[in-house]
DNA sequence: TCCTTATAGATAATCTTTTTCCAGAGAGAA
DNA sequence: TTCTCTCTGGAAAAAGATTATCTATAAGGA
């Protein structure tokens, strides 16, 4: 884990790069994703955007979501077809890294290995694809659920 | 790509053998999918459907499809944060196997690389999670798109 | 054939995310 | 500081995919 500090520094001068402009909203948006230890969801973000902005709308935070996306700073991890909820967002690092997923308790993990750049080559060879980018999810049970679970 | 009918005729007795009912829209659903060669979604193979029970309706794919995604028969290809549709499904084969998704025109191909067994152990080692699944998918621009395209 | 029960179909509901519209605020220029 | 231009926030509605509900029907065994 980086440090979230030096994180939220980066975002904000990111956004300024582009011109875009710091509203207190965004700002503590932000703020929220380099500091978040866990993988939040729009809907937590707007929960605990609440408590600075009582007038925050959810749309806000999509709106913000989307343009970080697209500036390739957060990372949106789907796990609709687990549990039926929405996506969590990833803000802490930008590339690309693996995810452990509880199928269980839906605590997401990162993971710390990373494919190997020969995979990236031999998908690339056999596909003609030009890759941009990937994603990498395990599904599994944490240690915690382990240890409750009737298995 | 394996046999069509013969993946046909293994999800046939998967359903026999858990005594699902074999009502002629599921077995139409189940040989749509097991001969599809790309990735449909579930609008796509409710259109094709339609062709055989034209009174069929949505809900009844999305049933099926459930049911197969939880004998572990059908992959779920969630793309949401690309297009903003829906899912895509690949009935092919059940194995765990990475995905190339076009970013442009959202094609999806199948990629023949398969994690090593080293970096499973090592993630699971690391998190602690007891790893059942996990899904790989590269996002990039596929070899069509390169031609036409500005870039 | 009969009986039990799972399933199909129609429709409404749900849930997340996006869109729209406009007032208001951010940031540079004067 | 003030002015001006435009981007952004907020509220509400809309969109779009998926699921739930309810009932008649059909599947499959006795």
């Amino acid at each position: 884990m980086r440090d979230p500090e030096q994180r939220f520094q980066e975002l904000m001068a990111k956004l300024r790069a582009r011109a875009y402009r710091l509203t207190p909203q965004r700002v503590a948006l932000i703020r929220l994703l380099a500091y978040s230890e866990g993988h939040p969801d729009a809907a937590e973000l707007y929960r605990r955007l609440l408590d600075q902005f009582p007038t925050t709308s959810l749309a806000t935070v999509y709106k913000t979501l989307n343009l970080l996306k697209e500036m390739g700073e957060v990372l949106e991890i789907e796990i609709n077809g687990i549990g039926g909820e929405g996506s969590r967002f990833d803000g802490n690092d930008p590339a690309p890294h693996p995810h452990l997923i509880c199928v269980r308790c839906h605590r997401i993990m990162d993971g710390q290995v990373s494919l190997t750049e020969e995979i990236l080559q031999t998908v690339q060879g056999q596909s003609g694809y030009r890759v941009i980018s990937h994603r990498l999810d395990f599904y599994g049970i944490c240690p915690e659920c382990q240890v409750q679970g009737v298995n």
